[in-house]
DNA sequence: CCGAAAATGAACGAATCTGATCTGATCTCT
DNA sequence: AGAGATCAGATCAGATTCGTTCATTTTCGG
């Protein structure tokens, strides 16, 4: 059924969802079956077919879960499923905390999906420099010539492609920034935040301590959480960016220790 | 029975009909059959045989469902696959350099596309320290437990996904590692490797400095070619991996001042 | 007024598109 | 290395659309 809508709409026909979705592989590089099935309101089965068409032209190429653009640069094809949970909550909080960010600013940005999402909202400010040990942050702003991105060095940790140890952490030593904008796999108002992961804590902290003002990007999923190794206390967080499926009792505790709450609507 | 008025009102001629949907196609972009039969208060057989003759004139183009403006999804049809050469060598190339590495190694890589097919090969080797500026070489390496990966920090350069700066010198300086495998724009006996980037150039010193061996990684297409700032002279070489199709006096040249040529056929 | 030619509309079978579901393959995590 | 999850491919069914043929209407010329 193409479209068999009587007034108004603009029909879409087969072609035109092909190109639509090489304009979304271009822009964004890499993009899942699933988000382009949404993007284009189709059933996966026909973006699958399409993609198969696609890919007979040469225009692009697939990969298991998506697809990519042809040639040998962007390969963040198998991390692109990751990025499809609570995309929603994640857009909306990317969104949000953008505006956080000012024309000029300085910033430090931890690793993460949704910080992820965050840096791709990035690209329309100017004149902006980003620290950050996340090479996902760091090829989402690839393409942003007015933005100067900084990586730290360090150990690669694969499943979440960012840089830990000694060496992220001494690169990071006499830095000094506006904002730092992490994230986390659990928030509470008594621990603060925590993740799983040592190196990835003792770096998170290293981000912190770089930034004047620390701002937390957490969705509602992870707000109550708490994972094993604190990373920042409550009392050094400035800002917490969330969406409003939060617990509300944990938002109000966090905000009687002198968290500024940002609570982005779905 | 289109009109059967005898005269006051005015008959829709063919013609007329057939421009009043060129009109409704060139407005909206994309018409569906079944909107233009309404709209022209035709049956849908007449609007297909207008909509037949119309595309033979090249004035629209046809699609199961409507009809849309011409020219218009096929515009990027020229980009196709132009981006695919020499993949052949490329992987053959990356093949033969892989065989160079042994379990154990502690190597550096330079950015490229080559290195990073190159990197891709590593993956079946254990214990492997891997030292990289190239974000595309440690995403290749990424999933590869058993394969330790530090990415020097510096200032991305986002056309090729690459560390450059005094960070990315810096990180360097202190390393010490077997090998290095580097790539170019280009390579002659007589001024080495080359590549048209200043800051790329230094850092690319720098990884052959860290490194008691130099490997370059060159297609037949860079071999003869000089880019504006060289970076390995051609006596700092050890190793040359190329294909069968670079040009046999430029590599006798290149033997005569000690290069080891490895040489891969397609 | 009548007949031929062209154009339009209706109907039927064929082709196409889309989505659901099942099965095998691939990937990830433990 | 194996279990579980996810994804790709194939087949089938439903719906829509297309092409063709045929009947009807309209137009034009004699």
């Amino acid at each position: 059924m193409v479209d068999t809508d009587s007034d108004g709409r603009r029909p879409v026909f087969a072609a035109e969802r092909r190109q639509r979705i090489l304009e979304l592989v271009r822009a964004n590089g890499a993009v899942s079956l699933r988000e382009l099935a949404q993007a284009v309101q189709s059933s996966e089965v026909t973006v699958r077919r399409d993609l198969r068409a696609l890919e007979s032209e040469g225009l692009l190429n697939r990969h298991h879960g998506g697809a990519t653009l042809p040639g040998d640069l962007n390969r963040e094809a198998s991390y692109v499923q990751k990025v499809t949970l609570s995309s929603a909550e994640k857009s909306a909080i990317a969104d949000l905390a953008a505006s956080l960010v000012e024309d000029g600013d300085a910033i430090v940005v931890g690793p993460g999906t949704t910080t992820q999402e965050f840096a791709r909202r990035l690209s329309r400010h100017t004149e902006l420099a980003v620290v950050t040990n996340s090479l996902l942050v760091a090829q989402a702003l690839a393409n942003s010539p007015r933005i100067e991105v900084m990586l730290t060095g360090g150990t690669l940790r694969g499943p979440i492609l960012a840089l830990v140890g000694s060496a992220a952490e001494r690169s990071l030593a006499g830095l000094r920034v506006r904002r730092a904008f992490i994230s986390g796999n659990g928030l509470t108002a008594d621990r603060g935040l925590s993740t799983p992961n040592m190196q990835v804590a003792c770096v998170d902290q290293a981000l912190a301590a770089a930034a004047e003002e620390v701002v937390v990007l957490a969705d509602h999923t992870k707000i109550g959480i708490d994972a094993m190794v604190q990373t920042v206390s409550a009392e050094q967080i400035d800002h917490l960016v969330t969406d409003d499926a939060a617990p509300r009792d944990v938002l109000d505790e966090l905000s009687g220790k002198g968290v500024r709450l940002h609570v982005a609507q779905i």
